[in-house]
DNA sequence: ATCTCTTAATTGCATCAACAACTTTTAACC
DNA sequence: GGTTAAAAGTTGTTGATGCAATTAAGAGAT
């Protein structure tokens, strides 16, 4: 790749990042519009958790992408909203279970209701096979760069 | 686009924030590699005024597709480096033009080869087709929340 | 049983982003 | 010309990330 494309190359990887920014920008105003104070990196951790409670941060990490940290973290905030808790590990107590409060099970629905208003907004005007097919593309670029 | 699909598309939206901060990651680590502590948002700064100096932080905004504040700390942050000054516009004094130091354009080859170093380790694989069609994508999607 | 090594999580420090509120300067308008 | 509105930057607050260093607990080896 030559320095001829050096300009346009930026920009794309440049726009992915407004992409995402912009997504998560967006899907955090529409859950601001229903009264939810949560952002859209939180929304990630809960995503996982509606699905299996008792998580450890490890796999969470693992899951959604993130080091370490910044899970213990977004899990300190979550905590602060009393939207999950933490449990020490039975068998080992190294780890920290992740569960859910009953007003972290309460807002699943609503939560999710505005993830699927923010992909329909996002995606207007886009197939499904383009949208795989960049996908795939993206893959291949995470895979050489993480 | 229904709910069957959503954690897919989740998956998506989220990775391709993940590409890009990896992106970044990387471009970041390969500066360090040669010495240089800049990181890759304040690279795409300098990357526009190695071309035209002078440029208005609101220009530069517009250009990396960040708010004010954003701008005014970055450039900050490049003045204490001492790569760039702040000069209050002659016609207007509420703008700032911003100039490169004798440092600022000393640093610039460098800074290039490691960047299309960084874009040949990414685009490993990838096609310009392919990489195109997936920029396409993801401008619509982009136009759609901004 | 002890010493060592690994693993899960936390904390400290620096940078960056979003949003809101504010200052200063310019432009507009009557 | 003086009041008002708009524009360019800055600052404060909060949330998030990356990296390095640390703490605490489990696992292995002898």
């Amino acid at each position: 790749m030559d320095i001829a494309n050096l300009y346009q190359d930026e920009f794309y990887s440049f726009l992915t990042g407004r992409v995402s920014t912009a997504i998560g920008r967006r899907l955090q105003r529409n859950f601001k519009q229903i009264g939810l104070n949560i952002t859209a990196e939180q929304w990630s951790i809960l995503y996982f958790l509606w699905d299996s409670e008792g998580l450890s941060q490890q796999e969470l990490a693992r899951l959604t992408f993130r080091d370490k940290p910044s899970i213990s973290r977004l899990i300190s905030n979550l905590e602060k909203q009393k939207l999950l808790v933490r449990v020490s590990g039975s068998g080992d107590r190294r780890t920290n279970q992740i569960y859910l409060t009953a007003q972290g099970h309460r807002i699943k629905d609503k939560c999710m209701a505005q993830a699927e208003k923010t992909i329909s907004e996002a995606m207007e005007g886009v197939d499904t096979t383009s949208m795989r097919q960049a996908q795939a593309i993206l893959e291949i670029v995470f895979n050489n760069v993480k």
